[in-house]
Order: C-alpha cells, then sequence, then structure tokens
DNA sequence: AACGAACCGTACCGTACGGTACGCCCATAT
DNA sequence: ATATGGGCGTACCGTACGGTACGGTTCGTT
C-alpha cells in the first residue's frame, strides 16, 4: 500500500497542470508526438521552463502520467449492506467503471506509452500506470468480494483468483484489441454493448461464486 | 478471412530469415534497439541490402513481426469424437496453448512493438498481432464451440461471445500486467501455475456453458 | 523607481539514426 | 581468365530531437 504513488492536487501548479495537460494532448492525437518542442509551443512555455520543472523528457512524461493516471477515480460503492441485489449492483458498478475506464482515449494513450516504455528496461510508467489501473480496481473490489464470502453471498477459496477471474470476465479481449488498434472495435462500438457487458459479466461471475451455484 | 496475410516459408531466403532473427532478437533485447545500423552489424549484413530487401525500417520491422507471428501455430486439436471429456481436453490444451503463447518473450515483445507502432496512425502490426493472435485462436476455438453446441455438449446464444468469455477466463490481467512490466508477474511465476489455472478455465467455462449447468 | 525572479521565445549545439553512395570481395557463369 | 552481379563494410548526408544558453519581458517586492 505504501508502494503506490501519491499525487496530490497540490503537487503541481495550475500553470504546470496546463503544461501537462498540453502533453496528455499531444500523446492522444499522437503517440509520439511527445517532443519537448512540440509541448513548449503547445503550451506557450520555453523548452527552459520544461527542463527546470521536469528534469527531462522522461521526468516530463513520467508527471504526465502519473497526473493522469491518479485522476482515474472510481465512484465510491456502498458496502454496508450486502444483499445480493446489492452485491450485484456493486459487481455491475465495478465492471461498468472499469470497462468505460478501459475504452477511453486516454487510458489508452496511457497504457500503450507505458507498454512503449516498459519495452525499453525503464519499467516506471509501466507500474504507475498499474498500480492505479487493475490494482487500484483490486484493492477496492477484494474487500468487498470478502465481505461477501463472510456474509455466505459468495464462495471462493482465493479472493485473489477471484479478482482475476471477475477482470477477465470483464475485460475479455476488449482491452488489448483497442490496444492494437483493431479497426474492427471502436469506442462507440464497445461504449454500446457496455451494459449488456457488464450485466453478463456479473452474470457470470455470481454463476462462479455465488453460493447458489457452486455445488 | 481473406484478411489474413499470408506468409509462407519460402517467401524469404534463409539469408534473409537470418537477418529478421537477428532483428527480433534485437527487438527482444531492447524494444528500441531496433536501428538499421544495429541490425545490420548483428546479422553481418550490411544496411544496403537491408534497404533494398525490406525497403526502409517500417518494412524490417513488418516483415520480422509477420515472420515471426506467421509461427505461431497451435497444435492441431481433434474435434471429431465429442464427449465431455473431449470437450474439456480440448479446451484445456487450447487454454494451455494460449497462455504458454502469451507469457513469452517473443510474444511479449511482438505485441509490444505492435501497440508502439499502433500509438501513431500506422497500424499495421496492430493488425498483424492481432491476426495470428487472438483472431487466430478465434477461428480455430469457434468451430469446435459450435460443434460442442450441436453435440447438445455446451448452449450458448452466440458462439462470438462464448470466444470471448473463454478468453477472458483464461487470458485474465496475465497479459496486460506482463506487457506492462509487472515485476511482480515473472514468466517462471506464471508458467508455475499453469497447468491449474488452465484446468480453472476450462472448468469455469463448462461451468457457464456446459448443458449441466445452465436451467 | 529600482531590483530581481520567473519565464517566454528563439537560437544554438551535439548526437543518434534513417537513408544513400561507393569501393571492395567473392562466387558463379561464360 | 575474365566479366558480372550480389553482397559486405564504411563513410557520408540530412534531419529530428534532446538539451542548453541567452536576451527580452512581465510581475511582484521593497
Amino acid at each position: 500500500m505504501a508502494l503506490a504513488i501519491k499525487v496530490n492536487e497540490e503537487t503541481f501548479t495550475p500553470r504546470q497542470q496546463a503544461v501537462l495537460t498540453a502533453a496528455l494532448d499531444l500523446l492522444v492525437e499522437n503517440g509520439d508526438g511527445l517532443t519537448m518542442t512540440a509541448v513548449a509551443r503547445r503550451a506557450s512555455c520555453s523548452k527552459e521552463t520544461l527542463y527546470k520543472w521536469f528534469g527531462d523528457r522522461d521526468g516530463l512524461l513520467t508527471a504526465t502520467v502519473q497526473w493522469q493516471a491518479a485522476k482515474v477515480r472510481m465512484p465510491f460503492v456502498d458496502r454496508s449492506h450486502l444483499s445480493v441485489k446489492a452485491l450485484r449492483s456493486s459487481l455491475e458498478q465495478f465492471a461498468r467503471d472499469l470497462l468505460t475506464t478501459i475504452i477511453g482515449e486516454v487510458s489508452i494513450t496511457l497504457n500503450r506509452t507505458a507498454i512503449t516504455h516498459a519495452a525499453q528496461e525503464k519499467d516506471d510508467l509501466g507500474n504507475i500506470v498499474l498500480e492505479n489501473g487493475p490494482m487500484a480496481i483490486r484493492r477496492r473490489l477484494k474487500p468487498i468480494l470478502e465481505a461477501a464470502r463472510d456474509a455466505r453471498l459468495l464462495r471462493f477459496p482465493n479472493s485473489e483468483e477471484a479478482y482475476r477471474t471477475f477482470f477477465g470476465l470483464v475485460v475479455r479481449d476488449v482491452q488489448i484489441r483497442l490496444l492494437l488498434g483493431d479497426k474492427g472495435l471502436t469506442q462507440s462500438n464497445v461504449e454500446a454493448n457496455i451494459e449488456s457487458d457488464v450485466k453478463a459479466a456479473a452474470d457470470q461471475f455470481l454463476t462462479l461464486y455465488g453460493v447458489k451455484a457452486n455445488s
């Protein structure tokens, strides 16, 4: 838990955030478009300032990803009253948040950038994205799963396995196809089916781990 | 189906394949290490030859990915006698092949390269990897699923959905974590659990879509 | 008013790399 | 033996980009 890199709102001044926004925009528009000159021009600042604030290109990239990844805050899910209905609703909420996040252009860009980065030895960005993406969800979902198990609504030997199954049921091949730029899978295309996919994933998860279904 | 890019063994001469091997090695060793000079030195050939054979850097990259991706040939799965046992065995075989492929260094490198490539406008590599990865599996698995449905072993409204669920149950978060360079998930780490994961995925899939379980 | 800090814009430097040109070797054909 | 062509090695060119330097401007402080 101490591993999570904390980025407060106050970490960056508004001016700096404007710079980071420019950097992110360039990243989204054109993955390799993040040249220092381009960011400086887009943000109407001098390159010297960029180097003063962020050290070097990698620092700017890291700051951008950190700042943006930390913004992915999923809405709070109630875990007080644990009826089957409430559990299903929570699962659907998680699935919906996960899917809508994943198919967003920003998320795709961040993941692509981090993966490109990880292809070289420097794996900072990969960890940042992981920490704010899958791991953040895991941290939030696991206690709910465990509470549901304690309430005899779910049955599983290992909450880690249960979480990963949920992830798989929700994400399936959507993320990798989007990352690879599958033209047969536009965001709007996925977006239209989110609700039915969400329901299907929750149903399947409950079929696999709900108390009724499992022996 | 005509979309699949065909790459015969004879497409490249042995000497050319040696060059492609060198290129792939450099790619695996260091994602951005694929400079024309480096490939030429590694393969003991001249840059001029590279340009003569492959046109430009992108052509070399594409040839490398095509050539390597086309090598991913999964073993044939018998689909003649369709007992429950044979079906489960087939599913496990698919899951095993999928997992072992995905966690391989070559696959990770290819996917990372294609994703990096897709981050710019050029999406050739993404399609090639997709076509030889997920889509190849889909083409092989779908008829088996449909045969099993016709034999009343499985029940699903949509074979596409069934395939994607299978994919999700098998891959879960493994691929994205490996692509992002998650240090808590080494190949050997995953490899050790392949067999149990494979069994679990097949079990879960049969629980969801097997005739016995569904109403 | 005077000073200084922060910052913009631009010019500049060094390097890395894609791509080209050229000289040489060697193998095969005639 | 000689010619020819495919290919190796190297040197070279142009450009793009990371990083630095510097003059000019704005703004806050005293």
